[in-house]
DNA sequence: GAGTGTGAAAACATTCACAGCT
DNA sequence: AGCTGTGAATGTTTTCACACTC
């Protein structure tokens, strides 16, 4: 395990786990076949992305679902249960505290941050937001794994000094703004009018 | 123009965009190794994307900022201003509402659907919010380009189908769920927990 | 027969390194 | 002298195709 997967395969780990996990209970096994059509990939891809977590499948039959889950997961550290927080908690912020699925994925928000003393104390998703002043201690006490950027773009870095300050070694930053990276430090940048932007590329200009 | 310029590079553009707008306004030129620092790329990478848009810059001197943010954009097809709805109006949908990135970058939020009739009427980000029997006719007199799903996943095919159906054929799909390929449409998954899932693969596992 | 795992080929992307322009 | 634009080299990813296993 964490040999040394190729990044493009580790990006689309997470989207095998989630097409297994929209299959039927009842059924047992899966070819490579099978899964890319769910993931709309070649089939080759799939059978080359799982060899690299071992073998796993069964050659004339497939693959055990629940047995390529569980490594899937194990793969992805998905086992432990990572805790998250977020900073920012204005629109998108709110947005993220909310949604679901990163809970069901096995990410616990443990902490809503913003720097505004209007929002502190406010209750968003079932938490109480804190002042930004807390987070240091805060991510020690609650072994925090993961900090989520959602401030304004001219926040960003300073947050991102925050967060690494405070011991956080993997960032997922929606702030439209790059962040200076570091040694050390995982960030994912997610630019939301940057995939708008990609898009307008492949629209038809007539 | 749209000759046939690879997927990587398509996706550096935007980000070339964003540094180059980040620029104080007195620079004029800017080198392939300025730009490439500010990008955090190889200084070759940024010469051969740019060479892509025809030849830009002036050996021995650089490129001329002006001309190049004018070549992105049109490049990328943001000259003219494309029109964009949004089907699902939850915390993510508000929160797209809201993000002020996309009129910036010359994406127009023209209309905001939700089939909760709780949510229909309600005003979010200066917009009625209509019910998505509206979409169809909607789309038309509006010239709308790009659709956005942010509905559960249980509707982002549903809603996917109605986009296609009133003519749209660029969809950006928030819900964590596959939509189907069609035949000239254009489809952008942004899973949320997937980026979460793919730090956690990078996290250290002691 | 069906379907994996994987060498080898093909396609694609990045980087080097330098001729050529200003 | 400085910096682009691009062949050529290198590195990476995808796909083919088939030996091998159940």
């Amino acid at each position: 395990m964490k040999n040394n997967i190729p990044p493009t395969t580790v990006k689309r780990l997470p989207l095998y786990l989630s097409c297994l996990a929209e299959l039927e209970t009842n059924k047992k096994g899966i070819s490579s076949k099978q899964l890319a059509e769910l993931a709309k990939v070649n089939d080759a891809q799939v059978r080359r992305d799982l060899s690299y977590l071992g073998t796993l499948g069964t050659r004339g039959v497939g693959y055990d679902i629940a047995t390529l889950e569980n490594q899937l997961k194990l793969e992805l550290g998905l086992v432990s249960g990572w805790s998250a927080i977020i900073i920012g908690i204005g629109n998108l912020g709110s947005a993220l505290a909310h949604y679901g699925g990163f809970e069901d994925k096995g990410f616990g928000i443990v902490g809503l941050y913003d720097s505004d003393p209007k929002k502190v104390s406010s209750k968003v998703a079932g938490l109480v937001v804190k002042s930004t002043e807390n987070v240091k201690s805060d991510a020690k006490k609650y072994k925090v794994a993961i900090g989520i950027i959602a401030t304004p773009a001219e926040y960003a870095q300073e947050t991102a000094d925050l967060l690494v300050e405070a011991g956080i070694k993997s960032i997922l930053n929606f702030a439209p703004s790059r962040i200076i990276k570091k040694e050390g430090i995982q960030i994912r940048n997610v630019d939301l009018s940057q995939e708008l932007q990609v898009l307008s590329y492949y629209l038809d200009r007539s």
